[in-house]
DNA sequence: TTGAAATATGATACCGGTATCATTGCAAAT
DNA sequence: ATTTGCAATGATACCGGTATCATATTTCAA
């Protein structure tokens, strides 16, 4: 801990001393080590481990123009299913001596710029967003810099970027498609917060085209836009108990919301699926472990993640030829609740 | 998309000449603006701005030997307490212009020190850990490379750095002792993985030392050492009653397992807290607003968070005086459940 | 008006790697 | 023996900022 000021550290030239060879052939060595004799190599790499040296990647990708670093921004961390990606999405990358950037927008498209540019200026390789949705500014950052850019979660032809995920609006289009097909007449809709956020309009349109397609009229009353929180989805539940009669089902846009929901309705007596029917959406592990076991869409998260890695590492190769939309699809859970 | 092989992203000598100033002047009037006047710092900032110029912060790293980077390692990502505490840790650091680097060791020490080795090579300004067990080389590197380090999650007196958190045995110790207050007489207990983990050990090592300091004696088959997850605490609570037959209450080393117990309960018909009461640690927010709510520790993840950046850049700012212990205390949450 | 101090700007070198091109050494081919 | 060609290594320069020290300009006191 006491600040030695003075102290240098190792840097390949100790490491090429120590060997008896040049800096460069010292740094073939450790990364090219095809270009140097086994026994250079050795040498070097007994140097380098007698000063434990640690190349300077600050130094390298100065020099090579690569920062083996990729950025990526996600809503919030307080998710287990945006947590899971990033967690799926490193340990990708980590093998391939990328390390990953990490940020979070608080679903605030401005941050999402801030990160972004913070991300330009460590000059990563690539990025990984969620969703379509960015700032003007963002998406010319991201043209002048030539970032290639992957986005996952959702998938759209009217995205620049390639894009990893589902189709969101497919996923609630099915879910309310099932509910209708189990007779449920009157289904309520919690949805997540619109705004800048294509998923969670995606899941709604989904709903609603689906209540259309059966020539219904979709009644405003009935859904609720909700932050994403267990609390939130539990309000909107309550709001929905007092202000819809004949209530019969309750589609969440997340099973976060489900799981308020569902509480609410256990708070007040009302039993699930003999009174009210759920569905959530995410397949988290809580919806799973819980009794009655949530119905809901299974979203193939952590295969989104590796996905995303694989192809962000395919771009920086510049190998060509990747499918701009890549759909993995979804799983409709038939449990309990529903 | 289009690859254009010979572009030049934008440099500070672009600006410069666009301002009609030399670099350094550019490079000043960026950062250190008090330096220049302000007629010339405006040019500059509307060159920078008409160029969308954005810093090579590797580049400024090499030269001035300051990465704004901090490294951070947690066991996992897929637990919402390690996600909360990241949020607010990067939340912190962003406004003074640092970026986190995320790592998970999936519980994992070597790989932790492979971590390790990244963030150094990163020249990482700071490094904040979890917990006081690290691999020796690990240990070595961070002094070789004089990395101001942090600990998170625990305290204790025995680590080489500066440590913020609570006192898991404390906590566990505090609630094992509630729990005989309340009568319960056979209180079993599911921690969590012992091996590498001080938190898990110290938890356990609570529980076992309330129970003796009564005159009773630790009966090892009340005890189960679970996995990180609802599946794993069910499973262990199953165990628990089918060799258990006088248990009475149940304390688990965290909520999340605390949540597995109760499935485990509810699906066989085992009214909580009527013939088992149960006991969480963490206080997350599933336990909060479950009907039973959960009687749990609440540790203050966020202000954990938020301290281990502060001191962090204190550290990195070669500040003093800064405590060697931080403990920042936990709460009892009585609520339903015990 | 002069000169000293303070302020603003610039020239140069350097951070620590590696790209690039040059050189050396040596085996196989002529 | 000489040439050719490739493998191995080295010298130099450069990536894009900024530290450092030097120089120019301004400010203000005497």
């Amino acid at each position: 801990m006491s600040t030695n000021p003075d102290h240098k550290p190792v840097t390949i030239r100790d490491v090429a001393r120590l060997a008896g060879v040049s800096p460069i052939t010292a740094s073939r060595a450790l990364s090219k080590s095809h270009l140097v004799k086994p026994a250079t190599r050795k040498k070097v790499e007994a140097a380098a481990n007698e000063l434990k040296f640690i190349g300077n990647s600050a130094a390298g990708s100065l020099s090579n123009r690569r920062s083996n670093m990729v950025g990526i921004i996600v809503p919030t961390l307080s998710n287990a299913i945006f947590a899971d990606t990033i967690q799926s999405i490193t340990s990708s990358l980590m093998p391939e001596g990328f390390q990953a950037l990490v940020g979070s927008n608080e679903y605030c498209l401005q941050r999402e710029e801030d990160i972004i540019r913070t991300f330009i200026s460590h000059r990563a390789d690539a990025l990984i967003l969620t969703g379509h949705t960015h700032t003007q500014a963002a998406e010319e950052l991201i043209a002048q810099y030539m970032i290639p850019t992957v986005e996952i979660w959702n998938i759209s032809d009217k995205s620049n970027h390639i894009c990893v995920g589902m189709s969101n609006y497919q996923a609630a289009f099915e879910m309310t498609s099932f509910l209708i097909s189990r007779g449920y007449k009157n289904i309520g809709y919690i949805g997540g917060i619109l705004e800048n956020n294509d998923r969670s309009q995606d899941r709604m349109r989904g709903y609603r085209e689906a209540i259309e397609s059966c020539g219904w009229s979709v009644d405003p009353s009935m859904m609720r836009e909700s932050a994403y929180e267990f609390a939130s989805g539990a309000a909107a539940m309550q709001s929905l108990l007092t202000k819809s009669r004949n209530l019969d089902c309750v589609f969440a846009s997340s099973d976060i919301l489900a799981f308020g929901a569902l509480m609410e309705c256990q708070r007040n007596d009302i039993r699930i699926p003999h009174d009210i029917a759920l569905a959530g959406f995410d397949n988290t592990s809580i919806g799973a472990i819980h009794k009655p076991a949530l119905t809901t869409i299974s979203v193939p998260w952590q295969r989104i993640g590796l996905k995303a890695a694989e192809i962000a590492l395919r771009l920086i190769r510049g190998e060509t030829g990747i499918n701009k939309i890549n759909d993995l699809g979804f799983d409709l859970k038939v449990r309990d609740t529903a």
